[in-house]
DNA sequence: TTTT
DNA sequence: TTTT
C-alpha cells in the first residue's frame, strides 16, 4: 500500500521556551507549542479571532536547532505530520490520546523572538543528519538528560515512538 | 494580528461510513475517519508500514457531499485545518481533548469506494454555499436528526463549536 | 470531472514594489515577484544557495491589499495556484508562455519591509469580497488606470484571463 | 538567509507517456505533463471547467519509478517545487523561459492507468537514494540513452541544472 | 530584483 | 502559553 499523505503546514508563534529531553537511545527531543491565529465568523456573523494551539515535537538534528534558536515568541513556519499517540492513564485507567505534529521542516521567521538577537535557521530535509548517538551537550545546554528513560514515563512514550 | 496558517493535507482511505448529525441550528455535520499509510524505518532500520488515523469533521454543504458520496473505503484527498476541542468528562471529571481535522476541501479519488459505482466530487472552496437552514433530508437519508441538540452532548459540542 | 488539485505555497521576499493595473472591467490587478531561497547540493557536493524567482499576480481585494501593504523586501507567505498563459508574440511570431502564481491567500510576515512601519495583513479566503466594480481609487493611489484596457496588451491578457 | 519555501502540490492526470532521458553524468531524467482540472466562474457567472497543464521533471530514483509505473492517464499526487529555467533560443535569439515542477514526492492513485494493471508506488523522501551512476537499464527499458549528453541540447539543459 |  |  503506502500511498498516503499526511502533511501539516503551520505558521505561528511559539508559546513557551521548548522543553528538551532525550530518549533512552540518546536521541534529542524537543517539545513546544505553537499558536496559529485564525479569523472566523461567529454565529452573529462577526469576525472573531481564534487561536489554535498545537503540540509540536522534533527529533534529532531538528530538535537541536529548536534548542538553539527557538524560544517563546518565535515566529515559525513548520512542515510536519500529524501523529496521535495513546496510552493507558495509570491513575484513571482511562485511555488517553495526545495528538502532536512531528516537525520535519522549519523556518525561523523574522518575528520578535524573546531576546537578544535571534538566530536564523531554515531546516532542510534534515537529510540523513539525525544524530542518534546522543552527544556531549548534556552540560552545555539547559536540559537535564540524566534520566532520559524517564522523561516521558508519565505519558508512556518510548523509543518505539521515535519515527525513524 | 491574524497571520497564522493552519493547514492540513491528507490522502488516504475512509475507515467507516460517515456518521451524520446536525446541530441545534440545523447545520449538517459529518464525522468520519481517514487512514493515511506511512512507511518509516524502525529501530533496526527496516521499513515498516504504519497507519495513522485521523478524525475528520465536515459541516454544511461539505457534510452533505460526504453523506452522498463518501463511504467506507473511499480514497480521499482532503484539505483542512487542525482543531482541538476540550471538555470536562462527566464521569471521570477529567479534562478531555479531541483533535479533529475540519474539512475545507475534498476530492474523491478513483479508489474502490465500498459499493455500487462511487460518486465523483471535488469540493471547491464551498464558497458561501453552506446550507445552514437544515433541510428536508431527514427521512430520505440514513441519519436521524430528531434530537440533533443531543448528538454531541457526551463530548460537549455545541453550536459554538461550528467554525462559521 | 474536476478532481484536480493545483496548489502552491511560497515563503520569500518581494523583489520590487508591486505594479498595479486594472482590467477593462475595473478589477484591480497586482503584479509582483517573490524570491524563494533554496539550499541545494552542487555537483561537488557543496551546499550552495539558489534563489528562485516567481511571478505573482493578485486580483480584486487581494490586489488592493498588496497595493497597500506589500513593497520591495516584504517577507510574504503565499498560497495560490499555478497558471500558464500563452500568446503569440507580435514581433517574432513565436508562441510565448508565462507562468504565474495566482495569489489566493497571503500573510505578511515580520520581515523588514522597505519603510516606515509596515502594515500587517493576513488574507483570508477573500470570501466573496472581490470588488469587481472598480472604485474611485484612481487618484488616491499610485497607479494610473485611465487606459486599463491597454495594460496587458503586449502580452495579450484580457478580462477573460481573470480567474473569477 | 535560506528561509524560503517553494512547494507545489498537484493532483491530476498524466497527459502522455513520460519521456525518459539521461544527463551526461548518467542521471535518469523523466519528463511528463500533468493536467489539473479546475472549476471556476467565468464573467457571466457560470461554472466552467478549465484544465491547467504542468511540466513535470523527475530525477534519479524518482525518475526510474516514473519510468516503471507512470503512463498516459495515470492519476498522480505530486509534491515538488517550481523552477524556471531560461536559455537563449538559437534561432530567434530571444530569451526563452520554461517553468517546471521538480518532483520530490509522488503517489500513484487508483486512476485508470493506461494499461495492464498499474503499479502502485508512493515515493518517500527519496532520502539519499538517488542513483546517480546510471545503471544497466539501458536496454531493458523503452528509452534510448546512447547520446544522453545531447538530450536537452536544444533547450540548454546541462548537468548544472540537476538540483542535487 | 529580494533576503540573511 | 504566543502574536498584533
Amino acid at each position: 500500500m503506502a500511498k498516503g499523505v499526511n502533511k501539516v503546514i503551520l505558521l505561528g508563534n511559539v508559546g513557551k521556551d521548548p522543553e528538551m529531553r532525550a530518549t533512552q537511545g540518546g536521541t534529542v527531543v524537543a517539545n513546544f507549542t505553537l499558536a496559529t491565529a485564525d479569523r472566523q465568523k461567529d454565529q452573529t456573523g462577526n469576525w472573531v479571532d481564534k487561536t489554535e494551539w498545537h503540540n509540536l515535537i522534533a527529533f534529532g538534528r531538528t530538535a537541536e536547532i529548536v534548542r538553539d534558536y527557538v524560544k517563546k515568541g518565535s515566529q515559525l513556519y513548520i512542515e510536519g505530520k500529524i501523529q496521535t499517540r495513546s496510552w493507558d492513564d495509570k491513575e484513571s485507567g482511562q485511555k488517553k490520546y495526545r495528538t502532536e505534529i512531528i516537525v520535519n521542516d522549519m523556518s525561523l521567521l523574522g518575528g520578535r523572538a524573546g531576546g537578544e538577537g535571534g538566530g536564523q535557521y531554515s531546516g532542510g530535509r534534515s537529510s540523513g543528519g539525525y544524530s542518534q548517538g546522543g552527544g556531549n551537550y548534556g552540560n552545555t545546554t539547559s536540559f537535564d538528560q540524566r534520566t532520559p528513560q524517564n522523561d516521558f514515563a508519565n505519558e508512556g512514550i518510548t523509543d518505539d515512538d521515535i519515527p525513524f
